[in-house]
DNA sequence: AACTATTTATAAGA
DNA sequence: TTCTTATAAATAGTT
């Protein structure tokens, strides 16, 4: 936004991704302690530059909104298994997949047609009525092989969006080794520092 | 921002404030999409809604982003704390979901660009390396997961196609995972639910 | 949920 | 880096 659109794309000159990021992660901060002060929502944000320097938002603290997201998340799950052999269903989910590619290459050529309502009534149908099913033996590594379909629909539906795949997360394997403190007050602190996380707070005396 | 600008405090009338909560929090989290995609950064988001209702956004998942933060500030915490199960296959599941889902959107928004040919060549090709690796290995069940996502996204497809918006799409895809999980659904989702976290990722390492 | 009038956020540039 | 400015986005108030 500003002078010209740029593409959501990971951008690639170094300095100017760096001003974006700083730019950016204001505007981030700043939306969420509107969202706060509005609506009495309490927020927790935890964002690692490219440099993989940390920064963090909490109302009332990050720390409690941790607390309170993992006491919830603790919790173990229902674990099922029950492995079946069976190679039958290949046809049905090819039938599947290739259904959906077509509909995804038919709706970009239709462009925005009618009849849209009709045609979400049956989709509709379709998964209401299977989904109420079997959902609720999935284990695992059912999910696993959810997630594989997933991963590979998405792969399709990428190939066939867009002419650019995809840009990787660098995964920061040292970034955590010495530091060991939450600091930083000040709500557009945007500088300083090497070691230690920027905490922007916000309400509840954190200023 | 809009029709008229509103004063910084807290809004009162309960329905009004609901909505700019869901309004908000949406451009909370396609904010910090955003700032992912540019900049490469990781991030993660939770937030509780007036009515306590928690959403999360995460990348490359809330956990990887959590567990580093918590590592540097606070040892006793991070050893305490370690979701289990399948939670991290539904929170990748919600990203994948979230990532497609936006580049479907994304790709409308350009509208129909050229490299047809390319992109279904490449389609094609995925389908054809992901189709003939696994299946042998799997069951009758996993086949039916494997189905249940293929379904729910083509439906979300055709929703993303259809003027008929997301709502029909959320609560379903990860409704089968018990109360106590971190669940979500569609990027835009804004509602229901009362004991789950609606989780709305971007992104993951997996591609 | 969809639609505008406005307010904000920001990409470039200084 | 900070400030300025032209534009792109977000969103408040409505329907």
């Amino acid at each position: 936004m500003g002078r010209q659109r740029i593409p959501m794309v990971k951008i690639k000159k170094e300095t100017h991704r760096q001003v974006t990021f700083s730019k950016r992660r204001a505007g981030l901060f700043k939306k969420a302690s509107e969202l706060c002060t509005l609506c009495g929502a309490e927020i927790g944000i935890i964002v690692y530059s490219p440099a993989k320097k940390p920064f963090s938002f909490g109302h009332p603290s990050v720390e409690s909104v941790l607390d309170r997201y993992l006491s919830r998340n603790d919790l173990s799950l229902a674990q099922t298994k029950k492995p079946q052999g069976n190679t039958a269903g290949n046809c049905e989910l090819n039938m599947l997949l290739t259904q959906t590619v077509s509909e995804v290459e038919e709706e970009k050529k239709k462009g925005q047609a009618m009849a849209e309502t009709r045609k979400g009534n049956a989709a509709r149908r379709l998964v209401t009525s299977w989904w109420e099913g079997p959902v609720d033996e999935m284990n695992m590594v059912q999910l696993q092989v959810m997630k594989c379909a997933l991963e590979e629909l998405r792969k399709i539906v990428v190939s066939e969006t867009n002419t650019v795949p995809f840009k990787e997360v660098k995964e920061d394997v040292f970034g955590f080794l010495d530091a060991n403190k939450v600091t930083a007050p000040s709500y557009m602190n945007t500088s300083s520092g090497l070691s230690n996380a920027y905490h922007f707070g916000y309400g509840n005396g954190c200023f």
